[in-house]
DNA sequence: TTGTTCTGTCACATCACTGTAGCATTTAGG
DNA sequence: CCTAAATGCTACAGTGATGTGACAGAACAA
């Protein structure tokens, strides 16, 4: 592939990815438009509109499938691994912008999907066994909020480096707003 | 305006916002079909899409402002105050389970969100000056998450009734789910 | 029952988006 | 410089969604 293209490839992936999470129903033409390419362009790289949302699912995952095992979930200490999994996904959650519902809508990656959740899940499990996070909760709800909250540190607090947010993400879980 | 015609509003308004938080690009034909009723009686209680979409928009802000009201955000002590407004927004997120990007991109509706945003604001304000939240936060955190932690209780914790998910947010949020 | 209102159905025009084709032009890179 | 690769542009067919019209039939309300 020549230089051009790849930078081309590159440009119309992390357009799609920022305009889609704005608007999931963006069309084909603004997406080219946006990156700055014709639009039979982007059909030179991406055979369909689905190939294209599939393609910035796969670097999503890939995103956070790096986090995870950067954060080494299984075996470091979990306050440790916790604090380092927030601030991985910040990082993917930045790069690829992509709305959480609609990438959970979609059947093609759900294998894929899956696998992530099920690790996430046995990290919540082992926080609670070691005594990081409380066990009398319901059940999803520190997954959730682990979600949700990452989330919010992400797209709110862009002033913020990924690791900063993390230690606020991390502090907020833990101990919550409350003065007392 | 007939009973049954009535009846069918409600319907098509209801279905309308449970379609369209799962998927914002929803059809009106789909709309219609899950209403069980002709596309064309949509047309005849809605001018348009833009006009539906409106419309739930509305109703939604119609129950979060009574959220805000039984809350007595101004006057009730602060603890209290919060518990209810939390009450508040789950059922209203309940009822009215619109995507907050979705409306948060539409502007027509523009002016009442941002009048509902400072009521909010001020009220978040006054926690902290009545020493129930930290003050050392960054702007717009707390804010962010007091509005996701709801959702998330709203959308993910069904089999708790509004009261009990409050109990839980108004926690979470104050302590976290911390062990120590 | 009877008049009015509302609904369902078929039909139609319009529009935006998707995906494809051919060709001239530009650009990378040996 | 020169070839192969990649792009821009115009055009076109197909599809699905929106919005409207007319009319017969069903459901409400007196």
């Amino acid at each position: 592939m020549r230089a051009d293209a790849a930078r081309n490839l590159e440009k119309i992936l992390s357009t799609a990815a920022r305009l889609l999470a704005a608007d999931p129903g963006a069309s084909m033409v603004r997406i080219a438009a946006e990156a700055d390419v014709d639009r039979r362009t982007v059909y030179r790289q991406f055979e369909s509109r689905e190939a294209l949302l599939a393609a910035i699912y796969t670097a999503r995952y890939d995103a956070v499938e790096i986090a995870f095992e950067n954060a080494r979930l299984t075996e470091a200490p979990v306050a440790v691994a916790l604090h380092r999994y927030v601030e991985g996904i910040v990082e993917a959650t930045r790069r690829w912008p992509v709305a959480f519902d609609q990438m959970a809508a979609d059947p093609a990656t759900a294998v894929r999907r899956r696998e992530l959740g099920d690790r996430l899940d046995a990290f919540i499990r082992r926080c609670v066994d070691e005594e990081l996070f409380r066990a009398d909760l319901p059940d999803g709800w520190i997954e959730g909020l682990l979600r949700q909250v990452t989330k919010v540190a992400a797209d709110d607090l862009t002033h913020l480096e990924a690791a900063q947010a993390a230690d606020l993400v991390v502090e907020t879980l833990l101990r919550g707003v409350g003065r007392s």
